[in-house]
DNA sequence: TTGAAAGCGATACCAA
DNA sequence: TTGGTATCGCTTTCAA
């Protein structure tokens, strides 16, 4: 019973006393040039044996493989965790393996990341996470995807429209706009703001789309109110600290640029004394499931994570390279954490 | 520039002017042997060309892979997510690349899954997420794990301590008992329960823990207030609202058994017009990032799930099978979602 | 309907 | 230190 290898499909013709040719066309490609009695002879022979094919050979006979790579920049971010469920669900739906690799959000890692990934001839790569500009690991990864789509490979990006490849376009511009707008709306005047560094395009996109909604009706945000840090929960926290220090100074709402920074900002302003929403209205970006958990209830823009994931499987597997660019776009929901004044 | 393929070691070899052979061994095996005039041209030519090693055929060649794979229940839940962390994390300090997929908490999918991925000749196949007992899924399942482990497969489960395999068993019962002496040194004497389906082994584990730390003070859980819930965030909504209709009847505290389900119930309670904490307790179990987040603060046991996931790697990896089964210690923290009475 | 045999892209042994 | 060549597990013509 034991052996010291998988059942090979060498293994399985034998059993089943035929050529290795018809117990491929049975296992695999057209099992209806085959006689019934094979047919089952072989089935049989591979049950027994449990035979599971092996897909580097396959891969490898065939010129092509049922892989797809993802890259996300972390797994215990829920963001990310979204995306990678929409991928996963739609690459399940079409019969693909999902290899996921976590770049951490270093751009020399992300490049070696992609560099091994080409190396599976993965049918395509789909890259999320916000990317720093105009390094020269930039550079290079742009030169590596290239290759890897000159070779035939599907190149997807997640939310960088700037580069030129297919993209999924979430609307953060537009969706920190409106949210500007709906919480003047609401009878805000003094904000603050939390972001990341400038090199995230996302954070730079929301960012601007926030400050132009202000605009619009006069409002602006001094420099003094404004606190870079971390992409992240801790980062938020950081966050929140420094600017209690500062002197919040009349500051009435802060928006952070994506929720977990905002979940963050809550958190650090309750251990400071305050209460979120009350003594100061906090607003996020991405709408991730937490948000509705904390109290209050997160303020924030709707982001279809999951959707996205699944969009972006979809751009993957389309020939037509027609609709190069995906927009998703993004809807404000105003919930208790920034009540109406 | 443009060609239909990506570059083959043909190619890179011919570019260079030397035998496949030569190409080869500068590119991975032992480089020592090759004058360095003929290293720097392959070198060159493997820049030049772009050039990256099938891994499919690098795989079948040497007979071996740098594949991992992992299959959760579901990537959206912090849970897996944080175990997804450390397992990628172990997996690239090892060089190895971690190939993952979702279950979705269904057995039939999982043993598909195992199935496909077995194709992969990974090197180890890590599962984590409660299974069902005593299905012939089950049985099929382990058949097949069996199978890949007598070809020289390594097969870790996480939480799974009673299938022939090596494990990283967290303590639940243990976690939960702990939990219950402490609820009880609090002042709470009245209890009620949200669990998950019977078949899942994590959350047995976890009521067990829990009935039988009550039971030693002579405490005991009516049967009314148990509910059986989805293991999932709307299970703990839909278990809350349940209770509250049931009537709380003087219940102090509801115990269920993960912090997503718990902040479920936390939600569900507020919408209810209670004040978490204060009209009602709440204590849950992982101890996930989101449970600091919340208002009041989450009660829960401390489960070390990135390590949890770091653990399993190693384990994967180890040769000894000596330690087969890895005990991991969880630990009680107590916060405001249940103050002292 | 079937089987023999030629690849697919790499590795590694054996001679040179 | 090099190159020729068998080999890995499978697919896919091409003949029979």
């Amino acid at each position: 019973m034991a052996r010291e290898h998988q059942a090979t499909l060498h293994d399985v013709a034998r059993t089943a006393g035929v050529s290795q040719a018809t117990a491929s066309r049975v296992l695999n490609g057209s099992i209806r040039n085959v006689r019934q009695e094979n047919v089952d002879r072989v089935l049989a022979a591979a049950a027994e044996l449990n035979y599971a094919p092996h897909l580097s050979a396959q891969a490898i006979a065939r010129g092509s493989t049922n892989t797809v790579a993802l890259v996300v920049s972390g797994v215990d971010d829920p963001y990310f965790a979204s995306i990678a469920g929409g991928v996963t669900q739609a690459a399940e739906a079409a019969g693909l393996i999902v290899t996921m690799a976590v770049a951490d959000r270093s751009p020399e890692r992300e490049l070696q990341i992609v560099r091994t990934l080409r190396g599976m001839r993965p049918r395509a790569i789909i890259l999320t996470g916000s990317r720093i500009d105009g390094t020269d690991t930039r550079h290079a990864l742009v030169e590596e995807l290239d290759a890897y789509r000159e070779a035939g490979g599907s190149v997807v990006l997640i939310s960088q429209h700037d580069l030129p490849f297919r993209t999924v376009s979430i609307d953060n511009y537009g969706g920190a706009r409106q949210l500007a707008r709906a919480l003047v709306g609401l009878g805000y005047r003094r904000f603050a703001m939390v972001r990341a560094g400038a090199g995230l395009r996302t954070s730079r996109d929301r960012c601007k789309g926030f400050v132009e909604g202000l605009s619009e009706f006069g409002i602006d945000i001094d420099e003094r109110f404004v606190v870079e840090a971390e992409f992240s929960r801790r980062g938020g926290c950081a966050a929140a600290r420094e600017l209690v220090q500062r002197g919040l100074d009349g500051t009435e709402l802060v928006f952070a640029v994506n929720d977990v920074m905002a979940i963050g900002v809550m958190t650090a302003f309750r251990d400071a004394g305050l209460v979120p929403g009350q003594d100061v209205a906090v607003a996020g970006f991405d709408d991730i499931g937490p948000a509705v958990d904390v109290d209050p209830a997160l303020t924030s823009v709707t982001v279809p994570l999951r959707q996205v994931g699944v969009r972006a499987m979809q751009l993957a597997l389309s020939d037509d390279d027609a609709s190069r660019i995906v927009p998703v776009s993004t809807n404000v929901v105003l919930r208790g954490s920034t009540p109406g004044r």
